[in-house]
DNA sequence: GCCAGGAGAGAACGGTCATTCTCACGCCGA
DNA sequence: TCGGCGTGAGAATGACCGTTCTCTCCTGGC
């Protein structure tokens, strides 16, 4: 019952956090927004920071869902790893984008809340684990060079889509992960 | 003498916002630092908002001038494109680097600050704007979509280099940014 | 019916900050 | 010497918001 409860709230945070940032966002409005007591609220999480930890936590989660899901579809390997960059590029054009929360978050309350800088930083070690997992699978020599790399346009993607808006972000960042993705497979003149 | 009192002020200002954050430094302490009355600050810049839109011209126009610099010392048209990102592994091993100041501008005050998100969009064109014509006189058939896949790339290594404090994001971009222009140099097999 | 206990709703508190205002001081011209 | 004026320094204002507190109402047991 009272994990229902959590969740919700959680939802809903995460939902107007999203939509309307941070800072912009009161402790009030979630309460109201998601039809809990204030003092039910506290007693869930002891600060905003917690929620919006938990927000994050949240989105890693589905992110890393989604990404997998996603890319149990491709027919190759190389394909596999290509393929988290369309749904990059899906969720880039889903309507009420506004860039990414994680960007948004350690923006705004990072460097004063230890919490979400955690919940950052963890995001980003997870995406990067799994996308080395899956240019593993592709074969090239040095998986964890080449996932670093992926993992730069990712966030590169994120960042210019974020900032500029420009939602052709993810297409940029697909045709230089294949280029990437050749150099690393193709035994190579250096 | 005016003029030497506002680049005063935003050289400081710029300094405060880069190394604390926008939101954790007050219009006080800048005016202590900065040894001017309130007043004075406040008739140079109507709001802090303003204020930091012009901070962050300030760092545009710091960055572009010291990536043409980095350039103009290479020794080819791909070295000069690839010279961007050794810039960038430079500045992220400063001491003191503490991510970009756009990022966190924008997410501090973006959303609620036009000003604030217009100078992050014209710093991020007119690095866009460089690259490209960087990559222009490597000659690629298709200079403007790899100057895009650059922008991402740089991009990438800030966000990467912001979030997870990992420096060697720098590197990364680089070698993917090889990568890219290899591919593009190359007639290829599609 | 009556009392205890908990939960909901929102008022109150404490602190922070951008922004404005006041006031006193020192300089300059007469 | 005196009056006015620009200027510096910081106090006052007004608003906001996270967090806590209080009061009221409802419920459930006897």
């Amino acid at each position: 019952m009272d994990d229902d409860a959590v969740s919700h709230v959680v939802a809903v945070a995460d939902d107007l956090f999203f939509t309307h940032g941070v800072h912009a966002v009161t402790m009030q409005r979630i309460r109201a927004e998601a039809g809990v007591p204030l003092k039910k609220l506290y007693a869930m999480f002891p600060s905003k920071d917690e929620l919006l930890a938990a927000c994050l936590q949240r989105r890693d989660q589905i992110a890393r869902t989604g990404l997998r899901e996603r890319a149990s579809g491709a027919l190759s390997p190389v394909e596999r790893v290509l393929s988290v960059f369309d749904f990059l590029d899906d969720w880039f054009h889903q309507p009420g984008f506004h860039g990414c929360v994680f960007a948004g978050a350690f923006g705004e309350a990072g460097a004063a809340a230890p919490v979400v800088t955690a919940a950052v930083q963890a995001h980003k070690r997870s995406l990067l684990e799994l996308l080395t997992e899956l240019v593993a699978e592709a074969g090239p020599p040095d998986a964890e060079a080449v996932g670093a790399q992926l993992a730069v346009l990712f966030d590169g993607a994120m960042a210019v889509a974020t900032f500029t808006g420009d939602t052709d972000a993810a297409r940029h960042a697909r045709h230089a992960a294949r280029a990437v993705l050749d150099a690393a497979l193709v035994p190579a003149r250096n």
